[in-house]
DNA sequence: CGCACGATGCGCT
DNA sequence: GCGCATCGTGCGA
């Protein structure tokens, strides 16, 4: 088939942890300076209502406002003093998709660049490391996915059996089995 | 290889 | 002040 960018009705026709399973296999997409860059999601988190873990548990606030907002939107957060994150903002007000590992695609040379990093295998292999490699900073909280600079795309990939396991790197909410990635795939995070 | 830790900004208590 | 949905390096085995 040929690649369609992913409508509105993909990102609220479904639950938070059904959209984090769907984004799998789908492509991201950003175009910066006529740069284009793209890669496969292979690797996602959910972040729920009434999560502990979610940056949403507090309540609104101006760091997660976009959680709040409509579905299908990006949701990109600055943390550790360095680093960006970038999640897909879900139905229900606070939930999110955090995107943690994508198959590089298009424009790996760009993504060598922006990473300092000429080993394909660690350009996109982590949350922090694949908003890099696309160039997602905070000028891209709150955009909706659906154009330039930044969409996904449906390409008709089939994926195959899918891993799910506890999230990454949090502390509350810790056991909840809320991550999901494409087993056998080397660019997810972490086993 | 694995583990420990420092970098570094900022939102919240 | 503290702690963070991280990453890279440096050390020891």
């Amino acid at each position: 088939m040929l690649p369609e960018i992913l409508s509105r009705d993909f990102y609220e026709s479904v639950s938070a942890t059904e959209l984090a399973v769907k984004l799998l296999g789908k492509v991201l997409v950003t175009e910066i300076d006529n740069q284009l860059t793209s890669g496969r999601i292979v690797e996602t988190e959910a972040y729920l209502q009434n999560d502990p873990a979610a940056h949403s548990y507090i309540g609104e606030t101006a760091r997660n406002k976009s959680t709040f907002g409509p579905a299908g939107h990006a949701y990109v957060y600055f943390t550790y003093g360095m680093h960006y994150c970038f999640n897909v903002v879900s139905q229900l007000p606070g939930e999110a998709i955090l995107v943690r590992g994508l198959v590089p695609l298009t424009g790996i040379d760009v993504m060598q660049r922006r990473r300092q990093q000429s080993a394909i295998v660690n350009l996109c292999n982590g949350p922090a490391k694949l908003a890099q490699a696309l160039g997602i900073d905070r000028r891209f909280d709150g955009l909706p996915l659906i154009s330039s600079p930044i969409y996904l795309l449906d390409d008709g990939f089939q994926v195959g059996e899918i891993v799910t396991t506890t999230r990454i790197g949090i502390s509350k909410g810790a056991d909840a089995k809320l991550r999901y990635y494409l087993k056998h795939n080397k660019f997810v995070s972490r086993l």
